[in-house]
DNA sequence: ATCAAGTGCGTATTATTTACGCTAAGCTGC
DNA sequence: GCAGCTTAGCGTAAATAATACGCACTTGAT
């Protein structure tokens, strides 16, 4: 198909590109970013990973994703590109096989930024090193730029929310409450409990399951499940709040 | 400050990427975007230039643009990263100055959008081929996935029209009738004259001019130009339609 | 003078957002 | 069983924003 270069070349990793993924995860009330710690590295920094020659850039999110976490099904969206000055990004002159072997540690020039909206409870991160879900509010000085990075994701989060499938934050079933405190955690605000229970209402993509949340201590209330096509087709026009 | 490399080659391009800019411009109450006909090449394209190692990729943009179009204050604003196919792209496997020499002309694997706001009047493109000013309702076929990438910048330049600078559109002096068409061309809908007046005037980012804009067929109008610095710090707000 | 559009005020209507009262139901601990 | 709490679902009222449009007056070109 091209010419003068080998197969092997074509599957090569662009080189001096990669993604950085913030992933968003809600728990028990709080929104949470994954952050992960490499062996060697000294201290924590996002998901991130090399893009290969043949792939869109969206895949390169996936695929970096489900080595990391095992999930194979997330909603990534890209929200910004940054680049780094060359000084401050680890040059490696060696055969281009040393970088390919390990092609997630060196940060690149350019790296192109995504946030993921997954189930806190799906995710299994399977790493080498260690692993933390990190309260938004609390996140400790990450490497690179990653600190500005997920600042960002943050703000186009919230800028997005209207036309997100912001409920793929939240498990299968769950309660109206559940995705209340979930808009009203990203917004930082409040909302009157009748009013949100009106608006979610006159959408047609929740539907009530006969089971109800048990074991808090007073009415369980209804759980619910997304009807992701009827979902979809309303972010389409937005959804107001 | 770095290792086992030289100067030289550090002030290098970033091979495989380059950024791609969808310049918006207001002529006629159309909005338009300026497209290039690189000699050599079959077809119009966007501008489109390198990134060196050294460089922020908002930097390349407007230096880019700067030579290209002679501007030198442009508001550039990243708006979507695009990757293909390595198949579409003209793989240059020979020695890096052959690249670094005509660096505009092979489309590269990983592009990042921005589009531009500029006063139409003061563009004046000085490229070795042609250039046309197109109307975005009749786009000719464009060079590689360039369609795709008018089509996400206009997208993005609606959805962002609240935020946006985007009396950078209008030349220094002009009349609120220019601005009202501008907005209408963009959003595709028309306002009432009074409550845009009103609007307008709301903010203070207005200042009426001694002067009129003579030569119509009616009473002239006035001329307004904008005090950018309050202009920003109404957008920061958002400005309401 | 006349015409057509600009200028600048006002107000009425409508839609959307926000606030909140009220009743009933249902679970748990006492 | 009963108290205390929260969910569930209804209602309405007030506040705010968006839209429509009337009217008097100005002004430049023909």
């Amino acid at each position: 198909m091209t010419r003068k270069t080998s197969a092997s070349i074509q599957q090569q990793y662009i080189r001096d590109v990669s993604v950085d993924c913030v992933m968003f995860g809600f728990h028990d009330y709080h929104l949470k970013v994954l952050l992960l710690q490499w062996p060697g590295e000294s201290g924590w920094s996002l998901p991130r990973g090399p893009v290969l020659r043949n792939e869109p850039i969206t895949d390169a999110a996936i695929r970096m994703l489900h080595t990391t976490t095992g999930l194979d099904d997330v909603f990534v969206q890209q929200f910004q590109t940054f680049s780094r000055p060359a000084e401050s990004v680890q040059q490696e002159t060696a055969a281009p096989s040393s970088r390919d072997s390990n092609p997630h540690r060196a940060p690149s020039l350019i790296t192109v930024g995504f946030y993921a909206l997954v189930d806190f409870d799906r995710v299994k991160p399977k790493v080498e090193g260690n692993f933390q879900w990190c309260e938004i509010t609390e996140m400790p000085d990450l490497l690179f730029d990653h600190h500005e990075v997920v600042e960002s994701a943050l703000l186009a989060l919230r800028k997005d929310l209207r036309y997100l499938p912001i409920a793929k934050l939240l498990p299968g079933k769950f309660t109206l409450r559940d995705m209340q405190k979930l808009y009203e955690t990203i917004l930082n605000r409040t909302f009157d409990r009748r009013n949100f229970h009106k608006l979610l209402m006159s959408y047609d993509f929740l539907s009530k399951l006969p089971e109800k949340k048990t074991g808090s201590q007073n009415k369980s209330p209804h759980l619910y499940t997304i009807d992701f096509e009827k979902y979809e087709s309303a972010l389409q026009d937005g959804i107001s709040y």
